[in-house]
RNA sequence: GCCUGAGUGGCGGAAUAGGUAGACGCACAGGACUUAAAAUCCUGCGAGAUUUAACCCUCGUGCCGGUUCAAGUCCGGCCUUAGGCACCA
């Protein structure tokens, strides 16, 4: 057959597919294994489908597909994440409602999606933006609130002093303003909390009931950031007392002074005593002033004063030790202040040296005269305290643990581990996200909905500014604010803070298992049944935190006992990006943006599958090349244009090709190695070339392996040639191992290593049988001639190694 | 600075468990077909030395060392590069 009017023939079989619902997963089907093969749902934006989405999509598509024909009832479902600030933007600017905007995209996506022929089960279809879907976000941040999970705090905020807004990390980059420059600074909000850092001991130990990659699991210990050490008392001069966190108390002895946090609340009680209000004050407003960038990148020299007034006593000493202001201790993370020690710790060593303060060295091992000796440098190298009283002489190890004993038994100090991981800030000033299900009533406080009264959809209106005050655009509608207390009736307002765009994101993939249920967010039988994620597909950007969002959502999910299983995903993997053709990321702004509409327009769905398949190594970024492109088009002609070599006969012509084929495949298929599944069926079509003619049974296996990557052209040269019933209704071909034993095998003679000859050996060959076969080579003889034979080597199949001195 | 990848021909990339490095594709060159071109088909294609030619030989997977009969693969130490995190006590 030539290969004519692609589009056509894409065509018929995409709608065949939809007409015939061939890749609807049914709930509960107990004659088939169930197997659920997600790939992250995309933001639905305004410049439709990206060359990125069309690798990931075809490689599960193919894996799916494979699945399917191997007896699997295969969920692999799709739908939209389309809340955001995006969507917020273009409808602020464009004056018309979010929803509208996002509906169009998810119309062009989903147009896109449907004309490269993947094979999800668009029955489950949803957005997070539907109010069906939100409605059990909704219900279930009440669960969270009604188990204590969820609270209101006050924290700084990023914040836009001009344009009057919360400012997401992304938006004060720099610490400046995106929109208008104006330098961004830190502001007290009241915002909804989710108590992520309860579960860190648990997400952590979850990993282990996971198969996520190594790397992934790295990602997700790194962010977690656990470090286990001491919290120690200190009291202070005239009455009360702090703690500090840290993870080497065999320096206790070295302590100099302390450095409390400036945005702590430690300061705020300290206040009244202080002798240095103004110096103290001034420096605190400073560092409001600093974003988070500011305060790691441009402030390396270690600002800060003394705190006069305030001296604390070292515990294990009784000296009196001044007290300082530092912004190089962080108030969210430990207890908000530290123990320096300036000897031992190149932070403190560094803000000893700015303020003139003193240094004690009690670690033996190297000077401290101009850089301190950390523990990375004295730990496990049997290095001794010194001037650390009863401890002196103990090595680090051993002091440590003293130490702390000591310490325990006094009363002053705990082991306790720290994470950098913090609470979850649930809270938005958008419009267009969840409405978080909450009522300040004047005399109950915050009250939850009611869960019948869900969902509580946005209001339908045009403006989506944010207030003066910085509030969400929604506190500006009034007739939405005002409502009555669930509890008492009374007059009471709405919480006007959406949901992050994280939220509808991290239980998706739940709703996917029991898409249309109005009783649940999900029944149990449809979880049960489906039990977890097999192969959970996404961007190596997110296999931080919105895996571990998504983990935690599923985490409080198990302890309230409405999901079955504590983990849901059983196997994380990411995909490399497709870069442009010079190699960089693909941006407008570079002009480098290859669009999948023009890609199929042109060589069809097909070839742009095949391609991306074929582009490298699944989890390495790819740059995109028209030159390869075609090479694939040229092969999906030759597979077409092998059909007039067809004879009438059955059976294969080389057996021992055709099952080597198919086990080859179906384990690239499911081990991410598309690259290589492709060369290997393009040996296959190289080796039929080589034929006279080719049958039936030949022709069909080829397009039969084939089939899970270029789905269409496939079913089309099956039907045309008549080979036998639809690859989308067919059984997956089973190889016969016993088959792939090659009779004659081609094997290599070394002399001390490096090849001399290749000899052909048969599987009944003995070793003696080879050894001969070996030293009869000619070239082998030229090499081991008048020399002593040391030893021969034999790897049965594999190689012969002839040793000569 | 720390963590995680990646360094293999002109290019994208292959290489179970250490066992013939460069599969497969692209580009390029030569040939066939054609009035011609495109398309298609055939052949060659890591570098070097030698040779009429073939065989054959030497070197070669970022760098330096090691283990082994045998290293792209394992170990130790570096270099380059991409991504992530970053004063985390």
């Amino acid at each position: 057959m030539k290969l004519e009017n692609v589009a056509k023939i894409e065509n018929k079989w995409q709608n065949y597919w939809d007409e015939h619902e061939t890749f609807k997963a049914i709930n509960g089907d107990k004659e088939k294994d169930p197997y659920y093969v997600l790939v992250e749902f995309p933001y639905p934006s305004g410049s439709g489908l990206h060359v990125g989405h069309v690798r990931s999509y075809t490689a599960h598509d193919a894996m799916s597909r494979m699945l399917r024909m191997k007896g699997k009832n295969v969920l692999f479902p799709m739908g939209f994440d389309a809340f955001g600030a995006p969507a917020e933007q273009y409808a602020i600017k464009n004056h018309i409602h979010p929803r509208d905007a996002v509906k169009e995209n998810i119309a062009t996506f989903k147009g896109q999606m449907k004309k490269l022929g993947f094979s999800f089960d668009w029955s489950r279809e949803f957005s997070t933006t539907d109010p069906d879907y939100y409605k059990w976000t909704q219900w279930q941040f009440l669960q969270f609130y009604k188990h204590g999970m969820a609270y209101k705090d006050t924290i700084p905020v990023n914040w836009c002093p001009t344009c009057k807004m919360v400012l997401s990390n992304e938006d004060s980059a720099g610490g400046v303003c995106e929109r208008c420059g104006t330098e961004v600074i830190q502001k007290e909000k009241s915002q909804w909390m989710l108590r992520m850092s309860d579960y860190a001991e648990d997400l952590l130990k979850g990993l282990d009931d996971t198969n996520f990659a190594e790397r992934v699991k790295l990602g997700q210990i790194n962010w977690i950031g656990k470090s286990s050490g001491v919290e120690l008392d200190v009291e202070i001069i005239g009455g009360g007392k702090f703690s500090v966190f840290t993870t080497c108390i065999e320096t206790v002895y070295g302590i100099t002074f302390f450095v409390i946090a400036p945005d702590g609340k430690l300061i705020k009680e300290l206040m009244p005593r202080v002798e240095n209000k103004d110096e103290v004050e001034e420096y605190i407003k400073e560092t409001q002033k600093k974003s988070d960038m500011d305060r790691t990148e441009l402030n390396k020299g270690k600002t800060g004063c003394e705190i006069k007034g305030i001296k604390a006593i070292n515990p294990v000493n009784g000296k009196e030790v001044p007290v300082y202001l530092g912004d190089f201790v962080l108030g969210s993370y430990g207890t908000g202040a530290v123990m320096a020690v300036p000897s031992h710790d190149q932070r403190d060593f560094e803000y000893a040296v700015a303020h003139n303060l003193d240094m004690i060295q009690v670690i033996d091992g190297r000077e401290t005269e101009t850089c301190a000796f950390e523990k990375q440098d004295y730990l496990g190298k049997g290095c001794k305290l010194i001037n650390s009283e009863e401890f002196t002489g103990l090595t680090v190890e051993e002091a440590k643990e003293a130490i702390t004993e000591k310490l325990e038994k006094q009363g002053i100090a705990r082991r306790v581990n720290n994470y950098k991981m913090r609470d979850w800030i649930f809270s938005r000033q958008r419009f267009w996200g969840e409405p978080i299900p909450m009522i300040n009533c004047p005399k109950c406080g915050w009250v939850p909905m009611n869960e019948e009264d869900l969902p509580l959809v946005l209001p339908d209106v045009a403006e989506y500014e944010p207030t003066d005050d910085g509030e969400s655009p929604l506190a500006k509608i009034t007739e939405w604010v005002n409502c009555k207390c669930p509890k008492c009736g009374a007059y009471a307002k709405r919480e006007t803070d959406t949901m992050p765009q994280w939220a509808g994101s991290s239980w998706y993939f739940l709703r996917f298992m029991d898409a249309h249920n109005d009783k649940e967010f999900c029944s149990m039988d449809a979880m049960k049944y489906w039990n977890k994620v097999d192969w959970y597909n996404g961007g190596m950007e997110h296999t931080a935190r919105h895996l571990l969002y998504a983990r935690f959502w599923v985490q409080m999910l198990y302890n309230f006992g409405l999901v079955p299983n504590k983990e849901m995903i059983w196997t994380r993997v990411s995909h490399g990006m497709i870069l442009g053709s010079n190699g960089e990321k693909m941006s407008k702004s570079k002009g480098n943006v290859i669009n999948p509409d023009d890609i199929v327009n042109e060589y069809g769905a097909d070839t742009l599958r095949l391609y991306e398949m074929f582009i490298g190594d699944y989890t390495q970024d790819a740059a995109w090349s028209v030159d390869s492109l075609k090479g694939c088009r040229r092969y999906i002609e030759r597979v077409c244009k092998i059909g007039d070599k067809l004879n009438d006969k059955s059976g294969f012509t080389d057996e021992v090709l055709v099952n080597k084929t198919i086990k080859k495949i179906e384990s690239d298929l499911t081990n991410l190695k598309f690259n290589t599944a492709v060369s290997t069926l393009m040996i296959m079509l190289n080796e039929y070339d080589k034929y006279e003619s080719i049958t039936k049974d030949d022709y069909r296996v080829l397009l039969h392996l084939l089939n899970p990557i270029i789905p269409h052209i496939t079913e089309e040269l099956n039907e045309y040639y008549k080979l036998g019933d639809k690859f989308c209704e067919s059984t997956w071909p089973v190889y016969d191992e016993s088959k792939i034993v090659e009779e004659e095998k081609e094997i290599a003679v070394q002399v001390n290593g490096k090849v001399r000859a290749t000899i052909k050996v048969n599987v009944n060959d003995s070793e003696e049988d080879i050894k001969t076969k070996a030293m009869d080579e000619e070239n082998v003889q030229k090499h081991i001639d008048g020399k002593e034979i040391v030893k021969v080597i034999v790897i049965k199949g594999r190689i012969v190694n002839i040793v000569v001195k």
